[in-house]
DNA sequence: TTGAAAGCGCTAACAG
DNA sequence: CTGTTAGCGCTTTCAA
């Protein structure tokens, strides 16, 4: 049925041996005339090479694979694409699965995956499977772990700082006058970025002067209707709000969805910043301030140190790239023109 | 160094034949001692299989791939949710690739796929790779075609009916009273969704009274800015056009940013209705009424398509999924109450 | 109820 | 310059 090297070989009056090296470029010792014969048959019985066999036998698959953990976020999209370009330049092709933010899926996808023999992952870990990591990074598997930081984990890492995204906000937000400023933020103990995100929030305000009581963090569930029911009851009780930080995109949307319900104007009676810039931030009214993070070059990174690492000889030091947020002004921070 | 079911048999004390049986659940034949005896020591020696050997021996590696033709569009995020959904179901692993929309990456990822034996592949085709496509249906090889119809290939599709969603969005403005109508439209001849949307909009307008003269069609290049130019020169030239038809969503965007650059009043001065439906529509000033294609499901249903097909052990006709498109009404068409 | 042996398609050490 | 041979880790017939 399927034509093999063997059938190749056959018909070229060769050993499979010569064909292989043909196929994988090792004919410095090899006759032109044998080599074009060879050539010839392969493109006569329109031979293709297994790889899954190729792969058993030379232990590696030149396959990575992604472990995202949601896939309604655009954002994730970008990053997949950074992923991929990389894999395509580097001659890998890519395995993806989404753990739905959930340990055991992420748990079984990971294991699959090794089965598999994908030569390394890359990771956006759920942050709650800390001996699985911690075993990955002591079998001295090839990861990479993204976006969020796993506390206390030995590993590659590549992250945008958090902090820093979220001080950019809200200085921006001080310096255009706004006194009374908020974070609103997804309840979940486990991920760093939001956490980080928060403490870029407190100590911008406190770097800005304001005091300990003045901070205003609103948590909620993440979950479609919670975020604008939040913003609504939150503005009732604190109509002196005068700017709020979003800590998500998603977020956003809905924030702005009961900043609109309330009748509000943005930015006069309430600015708003976003964090993650998307394509339609500045088709918004107003278009929206948001912090932008690096998505696409995460991607690329993540890939490309994935990569180096399992074609490293001897192991290397786990090495953490922290890439920076950029805020990108628009109007719905009510300062466009004057930064 | 690494465990193969050679190093467990030994420690137990039976041949690999046995541990693989109970590998794979054909212990119908086996000693309950001796299972569990294998059982500890699988679970003790952390041994796991190796499914690239496993997929050599069985001729089968329970992997699809899917070949996507964009990774900026947020749509194909939904599908690839879909599909992805649909492999944790059955027991399937995902390859991704990204053709880019140039044909030779489609064609040298597709025959990636097939050297990496994939037990098919679901693709949005570049729909410039004819022969390829021949040739894979003529091989019996196992795929489905999503989102653009291949003319004249004999293959599994799964699409949305895009006459009907262009005739949904059209009858709904002319309803609404809209006498001037204008779609837009990116030029590429090779893609059915584009044309079968133009001509939905023909059909649209005809029946509903209009002559051939009254239609107004714009192509415009796919890529940055130039959809907003040719918005703007567009309603320069036909100041009194009163709807617009967009036949994509990224599209929709630079239209509505023309419109505002013109200082045109949405719907008031001219009323606009997008192609997908997207997590922003709601959140545009004024919503954004959308016709909505239901991606998540053309994500399963083409996977689970695909993964029938594998199975079958007979073939099967060559089947086509045709997905009902659907009007979602807000603002921006000027009729949200009255339909 | 269990095992021996063959072989999936390929690569590479070694020999000629 | 080319071929022989021995596996990679697994499944599966066939025999015991």
């Amino acid at each position: 049925m399927k034509v093999t090297i063997d059938d190749v070989a056959r018909r070229a009056g060769v050993s499979k041996t010569t064909v292989s090296r043909i196929l994988n470029g090792n004919y410095g010792q090899t006759t032109e005339e044998t080599r074009n014969r060879i050539l010839d048959v392969i493109k006569e019985m329109d031979y293709s090479p297994n790889i899954v066999a190729k792969s058993l036998k030379s232990m590696r698959t030149n396959v990575i694979g992604i472990v995202l953990s949601n896939l309604k976020n655009p954002y994730w999209m970008t990053v997949l694409e950074g992923v991929e370009d990389t894999c395509r330049d580097l001659g890998y092709n890519l395995m993806i699965c989404n753990s739905d933010e959930q340990p055991e899926m992420e748990m079984q996808y990971i294991k699959e995956f090794q089965m598999r023999q994908v030569d390394g992952i890359v990771i956006n870990p759920t942050v709650r499977n800390m001996e699985l990591y911690a075993k990955l990074a002591s079998d001295n598997y090839p990861f990479v772990v993204i976006n969020r930081k796993v506390p206390g984990l030995s590993a590659h890492h590549v992250v945008v700082d958090n902090v820093k995204g979220a001080e950019l906000a809200v200085n921006h937000l001080v310096r255009a006058g706004r006194k009374k400023v908020a974070v609103f933020v997804y309840r979940n103990p486990h991920v760093s970025t939001w956490a980080e995100r928060v403490e870029g929030y407190r100590s911008a305000m406190l770097e800005n002067g304001f005091a300990p009581g003045d901070l205003l963090i609103c948590e909620v569930e993440q979950g479609t209707g919670a975020t604008t029911e939040a913003v609504i009851r939150f503005l009732r009780q604190q109509p002196d709000v005068e700017a709020i930080f979003s800590t998500n995109n998603m977020m956003t949307l809905d924030i702005i969805k009961g900043i609109k319900e309330l009748r509000l104007r943005i930015p006069d009676d309430i600015a708003i910043i976003g964090y993650d810039e998307t394509v339609w931030a500045q088709h918004l009214d107003p278009p929206l301030t948001t912090v932008m993070q690096p998505a696409y070059e995460m991607g690329r990174i993540s890939a490309k140190m994935l990569i180096k690492r399992i074609n490293a000889k001897r192991q290397q030091k786990p090495e953490t790239v922290v890439l920076e947020p950029q805020l990108i002004v628009r109007a719905s921070c009510g300062a466009a023109g004057r930064v």
